[in-house]
DNA sequence: TTATTTATTTACCGATTGGTAATTAAATAA
DNA sequence: TTATTTAATTACCAATCGGTAAATAAATAA
């Protein structure tokens, strides 16, 4: 048991209390990371954008890897949080248009670079970023894995054709994500999107 | 008219004679472009890559940007000339499975990079290479285009149903291609693609 | 041979990269 | 006040970035 205040009032700090709001700053950095990929973004560039000095954001976040990783983490918390919900649908059709839907409305939205960041941010770098690269993999890996869990499930509740493979579909739709995302960092609109997945659910098995 | 050895014989040129292949330098440029994404490649590893030290490489290929431009031109005239061939197929259907299945060996090959050139080497990046990042969305909206204009023909054949919308369906193509490159590079295999790309056949209107 | 032309090699350039040491500023505790 | 703690600022670091000037090597022409 540590040694706090009295009251259940929290006590300032000792030192100098930071200048920065931490989350508005992550957020600047994610923008940053977001539009111009890992490698792309400079601390230069990052400082500018957090309005903080180097060794702040040193001291704060650890180098720019480990910032990159906070950003990401912000990312999936509030720009992703429509994946999980998406997948909560009642049936696999609805699942299928709410994510894909949802994402066309994401990845183009006005308000922060279009395209998806976990697609965008490094696909292929150098040698330095490696771990990054891998990091965003496995992130793609898991929501294509929670997709075919989901579509198991739906097979299973009759929901889906029993000569339908879920691993596969999963798969497929992962994919249609996946170049949505690149068609709108290239500049594709909403609505574009929006009659890309109008395609899959008309084509969609067993409606 | 302007002169030339009497003979039809190829004449040496004067100076000493350049130590390098041409094409075989470029390809190992592509190699590590393709590998590395644009930024990602250093002037140092191409240098090694291609067997020659750095003015030999400015001397016959420019600067780094034009070094590009020559890689990525190599690339569509080689790995990517299974693309118009699928185009010349004689149904729409038979289009997408010889482009998609096509692809589908191509972007896992294990004798290049996995994954599409064209989607992974400059999605996001700095300030420095904008114009590469165009250059490579014009190359992708082009292929969009000429899958519409293909799609439009069967269309008008009756290939196609007549409530079909051709460049929803080309939109549709391409995000499945740019999906099936993203999950190349991520370790996919020919196989998956494979399955995935069943899945859109069979979902295919009008069989 | 000598002159000319082109390619390769070596060494180097300024600018930028990610990252830090040392100092100064602003808060609390005694 | 004075000591202590934490943050912000300034200045700086070695390494690497893309790119090039100058010198050397290897060919042909005369």
């Amino acid at each position: 048991m540590t040694t706090t205040n009295s009251t259940d009032a929290p006590s300032r700090p000792r030192g100098r209390p930071a200048a920065f709001d931490r989350e508005a700053a992550l957020q600047q950095a994610l923008l940053v990371f977001w539009s111009h990929g890992y490698e792309g973004a400079s601390m230069a560039e990052l400082t500018a954008a957090m309005n903080m000095n180097k060794p702040s954001i040193y001291a704060a976040f650890g180098n720019k890897e480990e910032l990159f990783r906070h950003a990401l983490h912000a990312y999936t918390a509030r720009t992703g949080s429509f994946i999980g919900k998406a997948l909560e649908a009642t049936s696999a059709r609805q699942v299928v248009d709410q994510l894909l839907n949802a994402a066309a409305a994401m990845l183009t939205d006005p308000s922060h670079p279009q395209g998806c960041m976990i697609v965008q941010t490094a696909l292929a770098c150098g040698a330095a970023c490696t771990e990054i690269r891998e990091e965003l993999t496995s992130y793609r890996q898991r929501m294509r894995q929670a997709l075919q869990q989901r579509f198991e499930r739906a097979q299973a509740e009759g929901d889906l054709p029993a000569d339908a493979v879920p691993a596969d579909l999963a798969r497929y739709v992962a994919a249609i994500h996946q170049g949505m995302s690149v068609q709108a960092s290239s500049g594709a609109s909403r609505e574009e999107l929006q009659a890309l997945v109008h395609v899959v659910l008309q084509q969609w098995p067993s409606r």
